[in-house]
DNA sequence: CTGTTAGCGCGTTCAT
DNA sequence: ATGAACGCGCTAACAG
């Protein structure tokens, strides 16, 4: 009865509809593929009548065989369970739907030797194009993929890699956060940052925040990365006196969530005692003490933009590699109400 | 120089490596293949090197036309942006990896017309199986599908749908909240879902409640839907007088958020003045007021689970179907402190 | 307009 | 133990 371990699935094929249309199955694909028009009415309709008899589904694993054009999208993530990846994630599903295409998701975890693995999958099913949000080691592996089909990093860059970018504009965030962590009085400003692993953003954003706190002479600034010393670092920063009221500023949804675990250890007055600022915006950010203010990323946007940089390049688009900056958006919520509390 | 939208990618095939191996193409299938034991060294050799030297990878689709056996499993998720949901993908997918599959993850937004393409493609691309976590409405599309494959439901029953289910013990957890939430001497529980829209586990937490409040002389309840007129139904619930200590019992991740909301728009005192126990656990339960006290899904396990049934029906499994329910974990925060405070 | 033919890359009988 | 030949389901020439 249920025996699906049988390797032949019986479904319907193109023969079956030919055969029962009494048409021949260049016809049948005629009518399944862009050229419709060539056919007459009548064995059109025949052949509508038939698929629709025998619920015919066109198998696009032989399609895709046939003509290298499988309609699949690749996408390599480095952590599904990070937020910002999966709102991505969910604006590419979206526009690869709208323009026929499906996307093949491989999470790598942050882990090298399953990125290789998923790497050489995604060429085994002859996927068509390739959008990367991981660390991109494995130089060798990419540039033979990207000899094959086009490719589009998100929020990082690999080096040597010439492809096409979407990301956040990192300098202007940064500044918009500095400009309103200065505005709101705030006047010690401390960084934090998940590890460096080799993520571009987070070197962008540090070095970013470095250079500009130069300008800033009323802004002293600091950074550090979390991990186990989180809390204790915390700790000396809200207790070495500075030249004035003292802020966070996160650099992304998990170190905001790591933060904020620490300043609740420290028995902080989230946040009177300290300010926040912080890149992303998660749903719970409102949630927390008086609100985290955020940096929101147009995720949609980006996630749309990567696809839409493979179809361009499907499309024959040749033209030198581009780079898409997006911008922050600030949200305002209790955590720097700074002067004005 | 770049030209992608050539249909013919010219990559390294079997007959490439035959040809440089100076064997048949056979042999080389056999390589690739189960009987690597029938070569002899010799030849096995041969192949291994020019393999290498070629960099060939097998065409997953050429095999899967061949063999019926594409290796995919197909996954239809409601909502990607549900932390839920994305616990037991990543589940799923590590299962998946660990024997060989792949996963293709199709997000329907809530949207019956969606899932209806979804279920379309998916099957265009010969999956070997399918994990729903979706209404499942289009019965007719599931009946046939699950005709050509073994499918297996998350967290959700479907009507007249004969197949393996994984998920909750949603009585037991039910039943875990009340306990602990008499326990620490709250009297007047409110509980809140989302909508009914049909999800089956929705209905079960709800009616489970209301079951057991009845069995609870202790204990006084209701229930309400999240919505535009949640605040305002939740002062109703705080403002009126009850039988004792009030607390709301959130029936999952969406309605914890929801009512976290609406907590705050009341200044509510987060939380001495309402205990709040919620269904899920996600990372910001901690941070929230004294801490969200959470029954936590072993979502991972769910996920490997669904897979599991997958596996044993793809091997020849022809038992009668099963219902695997697991249990919640009951991990305690501020926001039930209740009496003890 | 329509049918015939020849593969796409691979697995699988058959022989040998 | 190995190779030759056929076919999976479909598209793309080429004829007619």
């Amino acid at each position: 009865m249920n025996d699906f371990s049988a390797a032949q699935r019986s479904r319907v094929t193109m023969l079956d509809v030919a055969e029962h249309a009494k048409v021949s199955k260049a016809s049948v694909s005629r009518f399944i593929g862009e050229d419709r028009a060539l056919l007459s009415d009548a064995i059109a309709q025949r052949i509508e009548q038939s698929i629709a008899e025998l619920g015919y589904r066109p198998n696009q694993m032989a399609r895709g065989l046939k003509r290298g054009r499988t309609r699949l999208i690749g996408m390599l993530v480095a952590d599904i369970r990070n937020p910002y990846s999966i709102a991505v994630m969910h604006g590419v599903e979206t526009a690869c739907r709208q323009h026929g295409y499906s996307l093949v998701v491989c999470n790598t975890d942050r882990d090298d030797e399953q990125e290789r693995q998923h790497l050489a999958l995604l060429r085994s099913y002859n996927i068509e194009g390739l959008i990367v949000n991981t660390l991109g080691h494995h130089r060798d592996e990419l540039h033979d993929l990207h000899r094959e089909m086009p490719l589009v990093l998100v929020d990082r860059k690999v080096a040597h890699l010439e492809s096409d970018m979407v990301g956040l504009d990192n300098p202007a965030a940064v500044a918009m956060a500095l400009a309103h962590l200065e505005e709101r009085g705030y006047r010690d400003v401390l960084m934090v940052t998940e590890p460096f692993d080799g993520t571009s953003s987070r070197i962008e954003r540090v070095s970013s925040f470095k250079a500009q706190i130069e300008q800033h002479p009323v802004l002293h600034g600091t950074s550090i990365e979390t991990g186990s010393e989180l809390t204790a670092q915390l700790k000396t920063f809200l207790d070495t006196p500075g030249p004035g009221p003292k802020a966070l500023f996160c650099a992304n949804g998990v170190a905001a969530l790591a933060s904020t675990h620490a300043l609740r250890e420290l028995k902080c007055k989230l946040f009177e005692d300290v300010g926040l600022i912080a890149l992303d915006d998660l749903d719970w950010y409102p949630l927390v003490g008086s609100g985290i203010t955020a940096l929101a990323q147009p995720t949609t946007d980006i996630g749309a933009s990567a696809f839409e940089c493979l179809l361009k390049r499907l499309r024959g688009d040749d033209s030198a590699v581009r780079t898409l900056d997006f911008s922050a958006q600030l949200i305002v919520r209790g955590s720097t109400l700074g002067d004005s509390r």
